[in-house]
DNA sequence: CGCAGACTTGATTACTTCTGCATGTGCGAA
DNA sequence: TTCGCACATGCAGAAGTAATCAAGTCTGCG
């Protein structure tokens, strides 16, 4: 092994460690989108999202082509939809699990559905 | 929200964007470890071990109980076994995709093995 | 009580990553 | 060819993260 897994792994994760490269992920996941489409959405500078594209981009998780003058981003993996979908399970888990925790702290609680 | 959705994502990947939380991780994923154990098995210093417990414990990943003289971990979450599951699969697509891209043109970069 | 073993926490220092600005590149229009 | 738009890249300062060592806490045992 050149590289150990886990540090692969890891490295993976680091990658999707940030807000604007997951919300890059998501609206892909969602369907293909030039630049410009990403940028009015996302809320960060255009070279910020030059870079955060270009990161995923050397992940090897998404692709850009030229058309008419824009460049298109697509998702390669398509298992990152699965990946995200189970981070928002994992994540909803977690902040049920602390609101959990605040109630056995404290009375006032509301409503857990 | 307190905190923008995707912003809470990114945070959760970054937690796992380390090489010796995801060993914990994939350890503690099989069957509860003791410090000791887990230490054992993922080479790094004591001190170090434990502030990397200390950050999924504060991720709300994981959970410590002392057992006769021992601090046993254990993952709350379930789903986490299912991220680890789905990250291998992506890794496996993407690491087959840059093969493939390696052999159809070669691209500029670093040299990787 | 006082000590030892098993962990944890804090502080320091060395890196790595992010951000915003300036500059560079590629493509289509004129 | 030259201009202009749509992106991409380089860079410097700021911010965040990790490894190490020293010191602290907690438990059970003599």
């Amino acid at each position: 092994m050149t590289v150990p897994l886990y540090q692969a792994k890891a490295e993976f994760f680091r990658t999707l460690g940030h807000p604007a490269r997951i919300r890059i992920l998501e609206l892909l996941s969602e369907r293909d989108h030039a630049v410009h489409e990403l940028l009015s959405e996302i809320a960060v500078e255009p070279s910020s999202l030059s870079q955060q594209l270009a990161i995923l981009r050397r992940a090897g998780l998404v692709a850009q082509r030229r058309v008419a003058g824009e460049v298109v981003y697509s998702v390669i993996v398509p298992e990152v939809r699965d990946l995200l979908r189970d981070a928002r399970a994992i994540l909803r888990g977690v902040l049920d699990g602390q609101a959990q925790l605040k109630r056995d702290l404290k009375p006032p609680g509301r409503a857990k559905r």
